[in-house]
DNA sequence: ATAAAAAATGGTAGCGCTAACATTTTGTCA
DNA sequence: TGACAAAATGTTAGCGCTACCATTTTTTAT
């Protein structure tokens, strides 16, 4: 005889076990799990009743490989530590909390290539959607993004042409806008500091820099960037860095939030009065932002939004309910505060 | 006949088509990629080309239904915002990037309840392990992690009695060693401001009241909590209730770093001196603690560390190489800053 | 050279579930 | 009440992989 068993041993309930105790065919216990109006009223009660007792949970593994579908909806992000990615994260994970949906989650770490391994064994694993950021996936990971047999969910930027659906705001406009904002307050030399220039930093630059230019105040000299990953004390030494190739500089504007933090406490260290030396103004809004001292001025993302109404067009999408639109922009606000108030 | 391909129309390759193309059987492709050692060099090299060629990748879900084991390792955390678990994830996707493991991750909410769920899911799932924080699980989950076939670590602390694996620190020494400095530092009349009392936040109000008790300064009016989730705002509101009610209170030991910069922006507001006037300490040194004005003093906790190596004794244990021990201290230092240096 | 041992490879069955079709039961209406 | 449609349930086969044992090939020892 054989003896196959060596590793079911732990007596895992099976859709059979079911069957038996019920008295029906394991095929009405699927159906009564996955359709249950196919099945009636009363056998439905019974099997339930018995699904309870025996405790028996599906075996997803078996129903991947019989369906060919999975349940699992990956999610890749460039960091799980960025206050942005985290926020958006919650509102994935809020949104999938009770429902069929399984989150697969995956870090870039900024790096396409990380990405493209990451789609690609995410793919290998048939997943029934896939959330991604951004625009700027390596050809490729665009290639089997294209031919993936699941719905696909772009967050973070809005841009043409995408895969599938897609979720986010402009981040050129964004900065723009809190450029201009800096410009209205009275502010005419204003510099930009950014760390770890990914593709949205790159726009979010490129949007200062249009609005600058259009302003007439645009000086290349009062840029100051590093690969480096964004921290507070990062934005400590770029500010510093900036006042000292550009003394003069009247405004800053920050990549994120937590070099605001970090230009603030820089300048303040430095004597500068803030905002009237020299502004600050940040980009998402983080929470903190609005008690520092003074209340820094930032750009407001809807992050916590961007993750729930992604995984919602997802898993909408996926039950048959295509959305109104494949592309939402939420956009973004200026919240001008104190940090920036140069003129009362 | 019948037509059972519909779904599978999409060509995946599939083993037999390896096993096809490279002249031999389908188990002789499976060995070579799962046990290569037990094919020869030659064949294993025809086979290795042929998978190039065609992009093979092995299904997962056939592979767990086969062998009853799944490459998934659980991670359930409380929260995927909180700075403190986000470098946790991080030092585990570290180590998971490039691994043969596959992280799940869960978030728990700090609901036991979910918690629980979450567990009975992964489960289901036949995870290789799974990863969980603390020790205060409920009774059920206690109950299926203890009957569970997998290998666990839990993370955050240390206590007696761990499912399998452990590694963590004592949250009650590290805040009762926080109060010994501010003692230390000349305070007499240290308060405390907690958020959201999970079991963890508990446990360092208690070595809070310990030490607090022991030196003599220790007084209930002068305890401030809410079980709402922290935050720097919330460290404003914290720090302002407590010095309503205790306005003599010379110095705030906070249950963690978000608290702490409120708490500092909130004195500041107010016209206080940190740290002649009240002294701050914070919990978990983040790195903004280094560069706030003054320097915030906090207790410095290895998270990005816990993470990796909770992932690194458990892939070594499933690996088959038991860890020196099961339980893993990694302790806390207190950072001294100038938000506490009273006395010069 | 030959037997015995070791290494490499193959054949078969089955993991637990569900698609597709087949059959039985129930409900409806003339 | 019987004929027919609709609903409920059952049967069969197979998803892609790997455990187990069987067989073949290679290596080693005599």
């Amino acid at each position: 005889m054989f003896n196959l068993l060596s590793w079911k041993d732990n007596l895992r309930v099976t859709i059979a076990d079911v069957a038996r105790e019920a008295g029906v065919s394991a095929m009405t216990v699927s159906r009564a799990l996955r359709d249950p109006d196919k099945v009636s009223e009363k056998t439905r009660a019974k099997i339930r009743a018995v699904v309870d007792r025996l405790g028996y949970v599906p075996d997803p593994a078996a129903s991947a490989l019989a369906t060919g579908k999975t349940n699992v909806i990956g999610v890749i992000v460039p960091s799980v530590t960025n206050n942005v990615f985290s926020d958006v994260m919650r509102g994935i994970y809020e949104v999938a909390e009770g429902s069929i949906w399984q989150i697969q989650l995956g870090n870039s770490r900024y790096s396409p290539l990380e990405e493209e391994n990451l789609v690609r064994t995410f793919l290998s694993q048939r997943p029934a959607g896939l959330i991604l950021s951004g625009l700027d996936q390596s050809n490729e990971t665009s290639r089997l993004l294209r031919s993936a047999d699941c719905r696909i969910v772009q967050i973070m930027e809005c841009g043409p042409d995408p895969y599938d659906l897609m979720i986010g705001f402009s981040h050129v406009e964004g900065s723009a806008a809190a450029t201009r904002h800096l410009v209205s307050a009275g502010y005419r030399k204003p510099g930009y500091i950014a760390a770890r220039l990914d593709p949205r930093s790159q726009r979010r630059l490129a949007g200062f820099r249009k609005a600058a230019e259009k302003a007439g105040v645009f000086e290349p000299g009062r840029i100051v960037t590093t690969p480096r990953p964004s921290t507070v004390t990062l934005g400590c030494e770029l500010v510093a860095d900036l006042l000292s190739k550009a003394p003069d500089t009247d405004a800053v504007l920050c990549n994120n939030d937590d070099l605001a933090l970090g230009a603030l406490f820089e300048c303040q260290r430095r004597g500068l009065r803030v905002p009237e030396d020299i502004g600050i103004c940040g980009f998402n809004d983080l929470e903190m932002m609005a008690v520092a001292n003074p209340p820094i001025s930032s750009v407001r993302t809807f992050r916590l939004d961007m993750g729930r109404e992604a995984l919602r067009m997802l898993t909408e999408a996926l039950a048959g309910v295509e959305p109104d639109r494949p592309i939402v922009d939420l956009g973004y606000e200026v919240m001008p505060r104190r940090s920036t108030a140069r003129n009362g």
